[in-house]
DNA sequence: CGCCGCATGTAATTAGTTACATGATTGT
DNA sequence: ACAATCATGTAACTAATTACATGCGGCG
């Protein structure tokens, strides 16, 4: 499971618990591995059993008392090794591809529409990327090696929403005949 | 499960088997849909438990016999009834953006091998997917609907691939002087 | 004779999703 | 009063991976 070593490197600099976790796969890291609470939970469990992550309840008065993890020396060797190994590639699956498999004039206008929506989210998720990399990123070449990471990390992002959105547009050219037709 | 519409995709206009499905998903649909063939031979008995496909046992004399797979009209309308409804996103999952979170002074040879892996790979399919349109959509604009819809897919490879290539050679700007210090 | 391609599977395990559940506090 | 955010889980299920297994025919 590769969730477990998202994990690890979200906690690599800071404590934090199962639902900050969730949050900050809503952002950052996310962009690149997502996970449900339920998954995280689950996953934090076995971890600390592994003696990977080691915990501690945190009470809070204004709020529900929360269990913070943090590496464990065992833990950051294990990220070590993990990061030092082959990364396996895993295709990408995308329901909208085999969708276009299967194009006819029937459903020309719902797959038009579809791919219109996902023109519309990556729009979205382009303005938020763009806006993390003004705010933080002005000066990549400056930075520490690990901002560094994060910061191609983002470019990835970037440049990914910024090639469908023109592979869209090329969608729009390709299939706007046809429409009238 | 979203592999029984790809089985089904790829069963629009040809019989079958699982091997061949198999085979067939290396390449061309499987480009955006990868599965095993464990997998595929368990979800064709089930699609045809579900009346989705009918199935024939075809003999061969030098080579083993085998089941070809066919798509019946409920198969048509479930196929059909799945593209009419909403997709949905499922964000893609990639060690080496993970990995890139934990740069650091000591694994950037690493990471930055793997970089230079992950060029390479996307280079080769960068070259199959060029192979392919030069062979088979020289004009797209003049072709049916089904077949351009089967060209879009193959120009989001394209596309992507490239994209991911011009992001390779960012890493290996950024990462070079890192790599002198 | 041994390896490769064709052709099909079982079994066990891991990973991930969906539905459901609880209970506190803060803001409108 | 009601919804939203914080915080954590259980249970059931679906999807996917990994390891193992079988047998035939052609090629070098």
């Amino acid at each position: 499971m590769a969730l477990t070593h998202a994990i690890m490197t979200a906690l690599l600099e800071d404590r934090l618990s199962g639902y900050e976790l969730a949050r900050s796969f809503d952002t950052s890291l996310g962009f690149f591995w997502k996970a449900s609470h339920q998954q995280i939970y689950k996953c934090l469990r076995e971890l600390e059993v592994q003696g990977l992550l080691s915990s501690e309840e945190i009470s809070q008065e204004t709020r529900p008392d929360k269990v913070v993890y943090q590496l464990t020396d065992s833990g950051r060797a294990e990220l070590d090794h993990w990061v030092a190994g082959e990364g396996q590639l895993r295709e990408a699956k995308d329901d909208l591809f085999v969708k276009l498999y299967n194009l006819n004039e029937k459903n020309l206008p719902h797959i038009q529409r579809e791919l219109t929506a996902r023109a519309e989210h990556t729009r979205a998720r382009l303005a938020l990327y763009r806006q993390i990399r003004e705010r933080r990123y002005q000066r990549p070449q400056d930075m520490p090696l690990r901002q560094r990471g994060i910061y191609l990390a983002l470019l990835a992002g970037i440049n990914h929403c910024e090639q469908f959105l023109q592979w869209t547009e090329s969608c729009e050219q390709l299939l706007a005949s046809a429409a009238v037709n």
